[in-house]
DNA sequence: AAATTAATGTGTGATATTGACGCAATGTAA
DNA sequence: TTACATTGCGTCAATATCACACATTAATTT
């Protein structure tokens, strides 16, 4: 951390963040990936700084990278937080303390900050979450089950779910979230989280098959307690064509 | 210039910016509150720099109001812009020039920057465009007859303008672009604009009054060379009230 | 091994929305 | 007075949505 502090003004942007919403679908249940903080009992999302030449979106990615050990991710960026009240001065000098100095005056890291959020669509079974030096642990929370977060980052959270919720019908949520076969039953599942409402079954798979973006591979997934669902995956070109335009239709 | 040039560190939040996309209709065009910039033959979206405790929606509102004389602006956070090409370091390197002094390394306004995107929906009629410093000319352009922009500006009016579509049914677009009382061609020639195609005049009729967000006035506009159409005025509360869940439809 | 259970697969009809038109009414201009 | 372009109102078939019923199936229970 201290090291950090020393080098942070000449590699850093100053005054810039980046925060990342990751998402991810398993046991029926929308999850998002947080950071425990060190000396706080308070999550944070994962987050970084941008290097001064740096792309900002190649920011985020590299965060993405770093917390999911995961390459090519889908990011899609969705707000900028930029009320000077949203950071909390009074933890910045702790923090400050704690990696034993002084608070320096316009220090770049006491500065006011503005976070660019971005929410990311993972497929839960493959990422590897690991912690950062600031954090002691990084784990899925579901999102109904949140703990206590740092900052405004409850209000991050919550503004990458409505964006989600609003675009539903415009990101390749299904091909993102799920792994590569699904069920009908897991997809509409996602959709309810998502929608945080409940759908007719029927209705729901009626439509799904209209659109036409999916591929019957014929099996069925045994192991269930109950009659045994066909195995989906999607028709990735006719999935995007159909997204550019939108999936129509009102949930 | 100069005398910004030697306080901007101190006032402004550094690397950091707003661009405004103001939006107006008028004469069944949408068009866009543009300024020229001196010394060079391009025109630039209204912008400005955001103060060190400023909020950055508080920014936005500021540079709107100055180039309109509005208050009171709809505005709406699109995206955040953080290519670090997206800045033409040689004409930064020109503008120093002009200011009659050698430019200083690693000053304020020579280090990368980000800008945030806003649009704003105004009323046209009400607008009185003034330029400000560094402009010397402060124009509503029609969208499709866009002079050459510096920097990535087209981009960003671009990216605006997509996101007014795709949010057209959650937006008071009619409300805030069109003046109180309109006629029902008005309002649909407003959304054939933003969409950028035609829509048949029945249906949107029927179509918009459905919604129950429109008061019907009982007059007429005379004056026209054909028959008068009726005047209508939105039911702000029920409008409101619609835009929440949006409108439903497809267009 | 048969019955039970709780899911899944398929279908149907009432209702609402959409898309593509027809036609009469009206204000100005010829 | 007539011609004409535009507006107001209406129709109808196609499509989509909503709310269900009923048959099928895989594991579990009896």
């Amino acid at each position: 951390m201290s090291e950090f502090l020393d080098t942070a003004a000449e590699r850093y942007h100053p005054g810039l963040s980046v925060d990342c919403v990751i998402f991810g679908f398993h046991e029926n249940e929308l999850k998002v990936l947080l950071l425990k903080m060190k000396h706080t009992a308070k999550w944070a999302l994962p987050g970084g700084f941008v290097e001064k030449q740096e792309h900002m979106d190649k920011a985020a990615i590299r965060v993405l990278e770093k917390r999911t050990g995961l390459a090519d991710i889908f990011l899609q960026q969705f707000h900028t937080f930029g009320d000077p009240a949203r950071h909390d001065h009074e933890m910045d000098l702790e923090l400050f303390k704690q990696s034993g100095r002084d608070p320096v005056k316009d220090h770049w890291f006491l500065q006011r900050f503005i976070t660019v959020g971005y929410y990311a669509l993972i497929e839960f079974s493959k990422a590897n979450p690991r912690p950062d030096d600031i954090s002691e642990a990084c784990e899925w929370k579901s999102i109904d089950q949140l703990p206590a977060m740092i900052l405004d980052h409850r209000k991050i959270l919550e503004k990458a779910l409505d964006t989600l919720r609003f675009q539903i019908n415009y990101q390749p949520i299904g091909h993102k979230l799920l792994p590569v076969k699904f069920t009908m039953p897991e997809l509409q599942k996602l959709y309810e989280t998502i929608l945080g409402k409940e759908l007719d079954r029927r209705n729901f798979q009626r439509k799904m098959l209209a659109y036409g973006i999916l591929k019957d591979l014929g099996e069925r997934r045994k192991g269930g307690a109950h009659k045994a669902p066909y195995l989906y995956s999607f028709d990735v070109k006719k999935y995007n064509a159909a997204l550019k335009i939108g999936l129509k239709g009102s949930w």
